[in-house]
DNA sequence: CAGAAGATCCGTCAAAAGTG
DNA sequence: CACTTTTGACGGATCTTCTG
């Protein structure tokens, strides 16, 4: 329990030794665990109350930072993952280069080109291309994937401004008129119409004026709950990566101020020796 | 080697915090 | 103040390690 009641007690998890892992997880381990008796009778919704809340980690540790210049600051975009292959990353094309929440990779090339790589397919070589060919293309350059998730009936799905790009694992019927690419292994792709302006994954969506019946209705009800659920299942990687790297930093601190507490006391105990009379 | 226990990851919910 | 973002809590799934 870290960082509730941190007013009462502030337990750092390097000293908990939960350096790494699911310190959520522990945390409610720890809660439970503590008066087993009473567990049952605080139901969560009493436990929340009790606890108090804190500051951001990006707060915290860009204040952090500004203390100490070693520690890096988190930005707001997400800095090029680590697994990306490099010899995508290499391409000559000018691309943008994505992951999907199932490991594949998507660059984008100007002109609107869409390459999609398996991650067991041997980089540029395991490429699949796929031109967008509706008129109204995005300038060159200006290509920003909105998001990358699997939707509710198990398709893959991205977004790039303009269109809607969903990933059919084996043939389906999709609209002909449509189809980007339908060949052989390769997954079909169903580019849907562009929308406006609209806020992300917000596709093919009537405006809430038009609609009427109830059954439009719940269609716009859970099309704005999956919006929903995808954004926070997103916020939630990127707050549980952001908490990765707070409590690394807060590690790294740690070690660089015990090396330093070290030398002090060195420093201090050969003071000792030269300012303290010999007996002998 | 099978099952238990622990560790880790992920999606979801709910509420606090942040923002315009 | 309404809306969005962030994050703790929780539970389920899967992987790893331990034990008999």
């Amino acid at each position: 329990m870290w960082w509730h009641q941190h007013n009462l007690c502030f337990r750092h998890p390097v000293e908990e030794d939960y350096s790494s892992g699911d310190l959520d997880k522990k945390v409610a381990t720890i809660a439970e665990t503590d008066d087993s008796a009473d567990s049952e009778v605080i139901d969560s919704h009493k436990r929340r109350e009790i606890l108090s809340r804190r500051p951001s980690y990006r707060k915290i540790l860009n204040e952090l930072s500004s203390d100490v210049p070693g520690i890096p600051k988190i930005e707001e975009e997400k800095s090029e993952e680590e697994g990306t292959p490099p010899n995508i990353a290499t391409m000559a094309v000018p691309t943008s280069i994505y992951q999907t929440s199932t490991g594949q990779y998507i660059a984008i090339a100007q002109g609107g080109t869409i390459q999609i790589s398996n991650p067991g397919s041997d980089g540029v070589q395991g490429l699949q291309a796929l031109t967008m060919t509706n008129s109204g293309a995005p300038p060159p350059g200006a290509t920003i994937v909105q998001y990358a998730a699997q939707s509710a009936d198990g398709t893959q799905q991205f977004f790039v401004p303009g269109s809607q790009v969903v990933v059919q694992d084996e043939e389906t019927d999709l609209a002909p008129s449509h189809m980007a690419a339908a060949t052989g292994d390769m997954p079909t792709y169903q580019i849907r119409a562009p929308t406006t302006a609209l806020p992300q994954g917000v596709v093919m969506a009537a405006s809430p004026g038009s609609l009427h019946s109830p059954q439009q209705l719940a269609e716009e009800a859970t099309r704005k709950r999956e919006l929903r659920l995808m954004k926070n299942r997103e916020a939630a990687k990127e707050c549980r990566r952001r908490k990765k790297e707070y409590v690394k930093c807060l590690e790294s601190r740690v070690a660089v101020l015990e090396v330093q507490n070290k030398k002090l006391i060195e420093e201090l105990e050969t003071l000792k020796d030269i300012c303290s009379p010999k007996t002998d």
